[in-house]
RNA sequence: GUCCUCUUAGCUCAGCUGGAUAGAGCAACAGCCUUCUAAGCUGUAGGCCGCAGGUUCGAAUCCUGCAGGGGACGCCA
């Protein structure tokens, strides 16, 4: 609806430019907002005060001339007004808002979907957990933004590529072949032989006992066979890596998140792309000795001091695979890249962005973009539940997703804005109540779904295309409102998408399932009138159809019965 | 000290990339079930949008300072 007013103010001021009413070249891009105040009207436009300065004319004269070249569009406007210091308000007929309704049911599944990213390939990594431990609260949050947002970018046509980038060489990973081949050897943490920074966990045991027994284990990316011998470090180290990664999928899984690819830091040293980054900045003269190090003056992009890219023992910084990395997904053609972190590594933004330009080919400044969220605190009775890594006593995400369950972890892991802080209340997300959003909304469906099954005991159905008489009888305010949040949803799905804020889907069911209950409670749907009883079935019918299909963007269940 | 982020009702948070009289949920108070799920609804009350400047027709929103919370400042990832 929004596109449509859009489109015809954008007609109305070619026209007017045309006929030589407007100079101002060239005309600024069209906003249409939807006004807090119902007196004003379903949607407004501010743009005659955006051209009044251009124009050496009045707000309001600019906003006449407009009108003037506006028509009804067919029927779409009931009027449009100029109000306060020059806004142009648009009032939908309420045949047009009826209407809705019936493109709703014709799109189907689809209704919510869009096309502004059709054709165009996107790549968002998300999660990124290096395999030496269970997924956390923290990696819960990042997994839920990141699924969501390529839900959302699939629902507005883009081609996602989700990807997930892994360590399984590094230091950390060593300390973790380490600390399991201590275990097979009987090893206990506070022994003295315990390797230093090694992973005190019980999960490590779990892993030892599996590669003693010889078994073998098959993660998305991986299978291999445990050797059983526990002084073959190497052996120890892919068996324990394979072993964390199947982990760590199966808590995916168990959460509706999946992958498309898998990059391994290994790969990117194993075909020299590493040293072949290296090479580069080196030529492009951003890299210096000194004090036994190998430089990157990050400092010429922006950074507060240089880097150090190789170690004086030799090995590289984390960041320099990283800048493979990126050059490697921007050689795979993806012109858009969205890295989904949690914000604690924010540091690494200007890094990998200051090498990708220190190569010079022509990957933009702001190249990749990112999206951070801010830390979880956990809830529990009231009390924040600390966070103890040495005790092991760390909410992991299956945990939670085993207490609370899939949909209300999911919900709940999104409903604030990325960059907020969460608190995530467990005893809340349990609760089945109207105080529990998630309830709140399925609630919605769910009991729609009831009066349905109530109508048919009593032999109405809703016509599946209703004469233009019968969804005409649609005429409460109760009802148009409802209609109105319907057709709203693409518009709300286009700008979660544009936004990478998943949020704003969550706040929209809240508001949608509100309304519904709201007219539930003030209307009989079905009753004497049998005209009117099947235009409510019908809306009713869209309600639950508009409800399922977000909830289906953010992966979120639509239960029929509660 | 530097960088990032946040600060909106008693609490938890929205605020549609600068619009009109700043919203929702909880908590508080007052109401609504012989009727399709009360797992729900209606109403009342509650605000120096952290503070101070600036930008302009117009600022919770953009810019600069200041204060407070969180995070990052490693030859860890």
């Amino acid at each position: 609806m929004r596109q449509r007013i859009a489109l015809l103010v954008e007609t109305a001021l070619r026209t007017a430019h045309t006929s030589a009413e407007f100079v101002t070249d060239p005309l600024p891009s069209i906003i249409i907002g939807t006004p807090a105040n119902q007196e004003h009207g379903d949607f407004s436009c501010n743009i005659a005060m955006q051209m009044a300065k251009g124009e050496r004319k009045a707000p309001r004269q600019v906003a006449e001339t407009i009108i003037r070249y506006l028509g009804n569009g067919n029927g779409l406007l009931l009027k449009t007004e100029i109000a306060g210091p020059g806004f142009i308000n648009f009032f939908i007929s309420p045949s047009a808002w009826q209407g809705a309704l019936l493109e709703i049911e014709s799109a189907g599944t689809d209704f919510g979907r869009t096309t502004t990213g059709a054709g165009k390939k996107i790549q968002v990594e998300f999660v990124s957990a290096n395999p030496t431990g269970p997924l956390h609260i923290g990696h819960g949050r990042g997994a839920a933004i990141g699924d969501t947002i390529c839900r959302l970018l699939g629902a507005t046509g883009w081609d996602v590529t989700r990807e997930f980038y892994y360590n399984d060489a590094g230091q950390q990973i060593t300390n973790l072949a380490l600390s399991v081949q201590a275990r097979c050897l009987g090893i206990e943490p506070d022994d003295s032989s315990w390797p230093t920074d090694g992973y005190q966990g019980e999960y490590i045991k779990d892993v030892a006992r599996s590669y003693l027994a010889k078994e073998t284990v098959h993660a998305d990316d991986r299978h291999v066979e445990a050797l059983g011998d526990p002084h073959n470090l190497d052996a120890v180290r892919e068996f324990a890596v394979a072993c964390l990664r199947r982990e760590q999928d199966l808590d995916l899984k168990a959460f509706d998140v999946h992958f498309d690819v898998f990059t391994l830091e290994s790969e990117l040293y194993r075909r020299g792309d590493v040293d072949a980054v290296v090479k580069s900045l080196a030529e492009n003269g951003y890299t210096y000795e000194q004090d036994g190090a190998l430089w990157l003056r990050t400092t010429e992009f922006g950074d507060d001091k240089d880097r150090v890219m190789r170690k004086t023992d030799g090995g590289y910084t984390y960041f320099v695979p990283d800048i493979a990395y990126h050059l490697n997904k921007w050689k795979r053609g993806f012109t858009r890249v969205i890295n989904e972190q949690g914000s604690d590594h924010h540091s690494t933004i200007t890094r990998v962005r200051a090498g990708l330009q220190a190569l010079k080919c022509d990957i933009p400044q702001g190249w990749p973009e990112y999206v951070l969220h801010q830390m979880v605190t956990v809830l529990r009775a009231g009390e924040e539940v600390k966070i103890s890594k040495r005790a092991g006593s760390y909410v992991t995400l299956r945990d939670l997703i085993d207490e609370v369950g899939r949909d209300a972890t999911r919900f709940f892991f999104i409903m604030r804005k990325p960059d907020s802080q969460l608190v995530f209340d467990i005893d809340l997300a349990k609760e089945q109540s109207p105080d529990n959003p998630v309830y709140y909304v399925q609630y919605a469906h769910a009991r729609i779904c009831s009066i349905f099954e109530n109508a048919a005991e009593k032999g109405h159905v809703a016509p599946l295309q209703p004469r233009p008489e019968q969804v005409a009888a649609l005429t409460t305010p109760e009802e148009l409102q409802l209609i109105k949040l319907l057709a709203a949803l693409p518009d709300t799905v286009a700008d979660a998408a544009q936004q990478f804020e998943p949020h704003r889907l969550t706040y929209y069911l809240t508001e949608l399932a509100g309304c519904f209950h709201s007219f539930y409670n003030k209307n009989r749907v079905i009753g004497e009138d049998a005209a009117l009883t099947s235009a409510r079935l019908y809306l009713l019918a869209r309600t639950a159809q508009i409800l399922k299909n977000a909830l289906t963007i953010l992966g979120i269940s639509a239960p029929e019965r509660m």
